[in-house]
DNA sequence: TGACAATACAAGTTATAACATGTAATCTCC
DNA sequence: GGAGATTACATGTTATAACTTGTATTGTCA
């Protein structure tokens, strides 16, 4: 039996609605999965944010992505791109160049050094997705997954 | 019907598993919930954060908690609890006084203020809270909450 | 009871996030 | 084709997060 959200954060009143439970419930999940993936990321210098970044223009290809793009596909939208990416480029995972066509454009792409530091990362992160969400089942994740994306779908 | 995360985040593959994308989905809503919340709170000079602590000691009572017990009740955990209390203080919805007992801790305590500005913007997080949850029925909550515990309560 | 460990917090430092503003390049449309 | 709007990025600033180290107080136990 999973332990109570309520006992977890040692409160002392019940939650006033399902919904607040929820809502708290989501917030509090997020953060113990982010700790602990920046927890198994921190030893190869990635944090989360950067992994997905890696992720992302491995994604793109050889065409690569230009800062904006990079930003509309992050799982929570940073404003800070550019510093973002150039700090990529110090640690030489990430390349950058400006666009001849349309020199506003930066455009990114991953380098072989962020390629491999991907590979090595990727098993051991997908340890701790295993270990978190093995024990549901296909379908309670399926579940998971749709009343999700009602609650990001609000009118 | 709610939109696919994939094409929310401009994904061209498709996930590799359905718990990789539970585990996006997770990190996902709590973002935007969490962006939200705090646009609500903003015009208030409150964070997320600070409105926890706020609802954390409003439970607590005249007692107060010291700072490792407001540390351990958050959702997400600060290392940082000293300054964030400080900061609060400053704004004056926080007191902070050294326990006469046990000299090594730092009681804090609601204000009048801090109370009256938590009974401010409480209906304004609710507004949100019922938006992003209220299409979801009590059982599709309840398989929710159990789920995200499942999730937090790993060997 | 006195040395050592543990606890609770404070403070210093570095890195990053958040926000606003600035700037160069391109697009629009009369 | 040129003024103004738009886009994409860079930069400056402030605030906060994350991590480390320091310090005072209390607890433990030989």
């Amino acid at each position: 039996m999973p332990p109570d959200l309520r006992e977890e954060l040692k409160q002392t009143k019940p939650f006033a609605r399902r919904s607040a439970e929820a809502a708290v419930s989501v917030m509090r999940t997020a953060a113990v999965l982010e700790h602990e993936l920046n927890d198994v990321l921190k030893p190869h210098g990635l944090t989360l944010t950067q992994y997905n970044v890696l992720r992302i223009l491995r994604g793109a290809g050889n065409s690569g992505l230009c800062g904006r793009e990079v930003g509309e596909r992050l799982i929570s939208r940073v404003p800070d791109v550019s510093r973002l990416l150039e700090r990529m480029e110090d640690t030489g995972v990430v390349s950058r160049e400006r666009d001849d066509n349309d020199r506003r454009h930066v455009t990114a792409r991953i380098t072989e050094a962020g390629r491999r530091l991907l590979e090595a990362v990727t098993p051991e992160l997908e340890v701790v997705e295993r270990a978190r969400f093995g024990r549901l089942s296909e379908s309670a994740l399926q579940t998971m997954i749709t009343a999700l994306a009602n609650v990001r779908d609000r009118v």
